[in-house]
DNA sequence: ATCGAACGTGAACAGTGTCAACATAGACCC
DNA sequence: GGGTCTATGTTGACACTGTTCACGTTCGAT
């Protein structure tokens, strides 16, 4: 009865299909479309087999989140360090951490729908274990993504680019108007499309990092 | 079959109920927990009765985020005026710009499960008209909350407290950062009490208005 | 080769959105 | 008043969902 052929009776790796499966659903008809049923069906499994790998629908939907962080993190490292090795300093750590910014965004309207996943109400519902089943860390999903903000913020103060007394206040300051511009976008109250992107991050950065006491001489172009 | 008894056979009132009792459910049990057919029950309706009022649940929940879109308009004003009341001139327009921002990411957290629906991805799902019925704006839902933020902002302008210059960048650069903050909050990434509410807007506030270029002297304590 | 555990299947339950056919009750005209 | 029209509710059905339970199948260790 499975819609597709499987040589053999057991899958192998039935939960990273799955996976990889629910993540693709949301991506092409949002969160609402993704159901378990359709998820199992297009790895070609009955639905009760999902059953064996995640207690829930939502712990499935947890996995995405998580695969959506580890991806994150990725990006916003790479793009990081791309941009500080054409410069130097607390200009290249500016450079990072303003690059590092316009990926968050960037991330975020190029997978809308798995971002919101990611940011969903669905990772802290029960008590559950919040991520992949590790029930010490509440919010351990967004761990690998958090730490790369920290190591590029303290790049920021160690290379001297930012006073050590703005260390406290600058997550918060870089993080909320990052991830407010992210949602708006996806959620359409601006338009998702990447000049805007680029406009409106430009729009955003500079005022930011002037406010924080950052010189302005730092700040790229 | 209802299970409220019901005296009439008409309700009358119908929409303006069965949108009242979504915005409970949403409010007890969160968008998830949402069904057209709980809030007819809720209503004494059969659920074939809400499809005279919504062609969808998704009208429904379009109607939902419309009421919680006039209940933050109302807010922000509320506390934008009563912030200006106190003070004169410039300083006056820039407390009412910070009691306004207060009392958007107040209302997110206070009504965390409408903030969601008012910006969740059920209102430019379809073709179908975005709010209430009208298909000519497409986020006619917010306008009003919208209206209030762009008088606010004039004031920030007229009364000196910003350059005109920066009146196209001010509305960004004031919304993102502070439904940032709010989506944060009601997502779980930041505590969601009032002393967090308030140490985070803090910290937001200032380095905002001075990276405007508003005078520090303006700022209220 | 055997046996337990891990993995997958089938059938069933309650709950959902939605629709079509039918019932009721106001409104409006004579 | 009586008679019709139409807005409004109701019943009953369909396809779909999440979830569970009893039951097959296979793998790996002994």
């Amino acid at each position: 009865m499975a819609t597709i052929e499987r040589p053999t009776y057991h899958h192998g790796d039935l939960r990273n299909a799955l996976v990889l499966a629910a993540v693709e659903l949301v991506g092409e008809s949002g969160v609402d479309a993704f159901s378990l049923r359709e998820a199992s069906r297009r790895v070609g499994v009955s639905p009760s087999a999902s059953y064996r790998h995640f207690r829930d629908r939502f712990a499935l939907l947890r996995a995405v989140a998580e695969d959506g962080f580890s991806r994150l993190a990725e990006q916003m490292e790479a793009e990081a360090d791309e941009a500080r090795a054409e410069r130097r300093g607390a200009e290249g750590a500016v450079a990072a951490f303003s690059a590092m910014g316009r990926a968050y965004v960037r991330f975020a309207v190029h997978h809308q729908a798995q971002f919101r996943v990611m940011f969903g109400p669905w990772a802290r519902n029960e008590l559950a274990g919040p991520c992949a089943g590790k029930q010490q860390e509440q919010d351990a999903c967004g761990m690998a993504a958090h730490a790369t903000l920290v190591r590029i913020l303290d790049d920021l103060v160690t290379s001297g680019a930012l006073e050590a007394a703005a260390r406290a206040q600058i997550e918060l300051v870089a993080w909320a108007p990052m991830h407010g511009l992210a949602r708006l976008m996806i959620d359409g109250q601006i338009p998702a499309d990447d000049e805007t992107l680029e406009a409106s991050f430009a729009v955003l950065e500079r005022p930011l990092l002037i406010g924080l006491g950052v010189d302005p001489a730092l700040i790229g172009r």
